[in-house]
DNA sequence: TATTGTTATACTCTATAACTATA
DNA sequence: TATAGTTATAGAGTATAACAATA
């Protein structure tokens, strides 16, 4: 195996990141943009969490979520509620009209990247699997796993 | 090894692509942009390239192109050219001053993210690599070889 | 008529700064 | 005063449709 710099590295990995999130979001055929499903399937998987908890999750800015988690109320796919304790706080969680469009979703949206990756050899696909760990392990924060 | 479904492998590099990529743009501190240094990079490493070429690459709309190209020609970082056999034709090659801030923009540009993959260890590092690899190939286009 | 690239336009994603409501 | 979230605003990134220039 080659010895791999962590600045070379960092500088593929930024590459093809930019690169196949610009795939991706032309590919998209969903219901859903990256963005917001991003947003509900970490709102289905982790839920309910205070709209500080999903800023911190998905790292973004508070009116990013504040714009989002709008839309998706708005569209009837998250349950929003005040919280009775401290009223400045809010928490979201995945409504069943959520639910059911996240998995309808999931095969149209994933549609072409899971064609590429069929493609594959079933060796390629571990490598592949095995970085994501590693990729879902950079993106996350002390707080996700509490 | 766990059996990866192609689908589910799908929804996690989608999800994981969506966040780091942000994640990118946050932490960018250097003097181009993703998309900027994504394109400036390849006009250096594939130049000199037609705009066809270069969209094709980095699987950008032609009129996206026309945008990021201009503005690194005003930057004087890129060199244009009209083909004087095809005058519809433009070659773009990187300039000196180009390939200086490139260069000089590799250290601080992926200094997060080569952190990160610091505290990684020698083996997280290598299926990282490997993975890469796998992207790269993925977001790669038969004309891109040619 | 077909191809290469550009212009006009608009939408998504995202952030920073300033604000409101609550504690 | 401090915190959770919102509003106002703006900029980056991107695409589609219509166009111009050249072949």
């Amino acid at each position: 195996m080659v010895c791999v710099s962590s600045q070379q590295l960092a500088e593929r990995v930024s590459h093809v990141t930019t690169r196949l999130a610009r795939m991706l979001r032309q590919q998209d055929e969903g219901e859903l943009t990256l963005t917001f499903r991003a947003a509900l399937a970490t709102i289905e998987r982790r839920g309910p969490l205070t709209l500080g908890d999903l800023a911190a999750i998905e790292h973004m800015a508070p009116p990013t979520v504040t714009k989002v988690v709008t839309q998706l109320d708005e569209r009837g796919l998250i349950q929003r509620t005040i919280d009775p304790d401290d009223r400045r706080v809010t928490r979201v969680s995945v409504s069943p009209a959520g639910a059911a469009l996240l998995a309808a979703d999931r095969k149209r949206r994933t549609e072409w990247l899971a064609g590429e990756l069929r493609r594959l050899s079933a060796d390629e696909r571990e490598r592949l699997a095995a970085a994501v760990e590693v990729l879902e392990g950079l993106t996350s924060t002390e707080m996700q796993r509490a």
